[in-house]
DNA sequence: ACCGTTACTATCATTCTTGTTGGTATGGAA
DNA sequence: TTCCATACCAACAAGAATGATAGTAACGGT
């Protein structure tokens, strides 16, 4: 990933889209807000192999990369609701092809069945 | 990335594609592979922003993914050719597709003109 | 009165990734 | 004869990403 040092304005086209997407927790992240607006303790839920300090991590990014929209709730408990915003929803397409070739990739190198719970990105 | 304690068998076919291609040099090689076999100190010449030891590491791992072949001359001084695989070259449309995704991003947050210099994946 | 819940932030420790440097063998050029 | 070129590998250093842990405020339930 190495995001820090990567010009996301300048760089190849195909690097700004992994910068945006790389990485082990967005393509998760957007894949369970394809469903709808979800809380953060949700997310958290959906997603248990990541820690919460890195789903907020994730979030801030994908926030500042315009891909969701945070609304918060003036309450105590906090709430903090996040949205796919049009463009970050236009990843879903960019999350199939890639589900696609790695089903290939998984059945030609290893012989692994595709995996179940990606409905939403396989379609 | 975080390749290593990443299970390319059995996670999700998202999560296995960008292993394979995640991080800033696969794409890269990929990319130039595309045009032909190349040698090593080619590859290193076309893409001056990465050193020889991460261009051999990332060329390691994508002969053990089974992207490319190595075709190893036995002369001195040493030649080494590095050839796509039918394989490797299936991953022309993934590119392609990341590389449109990416043009949009840059073009609605930066205003950026997409960068030459891609052609064979932008087609 | 006490505890659990939420959506975080901050700090440290650990692990991963990348860079830097130096070395190798030998044939051909200078 | 000295130097360069090639395709690496090994060792160490630096840098980046991630994990673990603790803390916060105020509300509802027991």
């Amino acid at each position: 990933m190495r995001a820090k040092r990567l010009d996301r304005a300048n760089c190849c086209a195909v690097e700004a889209t992994l910068s945006v997407i790389g990485g082990v927790w967005k393509p998760m992240i957007v894949y369970h807000l394809l469903e709808g607006r979800k809380r953060f303790m949700e997310l958290t839920r959906l997603i248990p192999s990541a820690t919460q300090r890195m789903i907020t991590l994730q979030l801030r990014e994908m926030e500042a990369d315009g891909l969701l929209n945070r609304h918060v709730y003036a309450e105590v408990p906090p709430k903090v609701e996040y949205e796919l915003t049009e463009f970050g929803a236009s990843l879903a397409p960019v999350l199939k092809t890639l589900h696609q070739w790695g089903e290939r990739y998984q059945r030609e190198r290893y012989g692994t069945e595709p995996s179940l719970g990606c409905k939403r990105v396989a379609d």
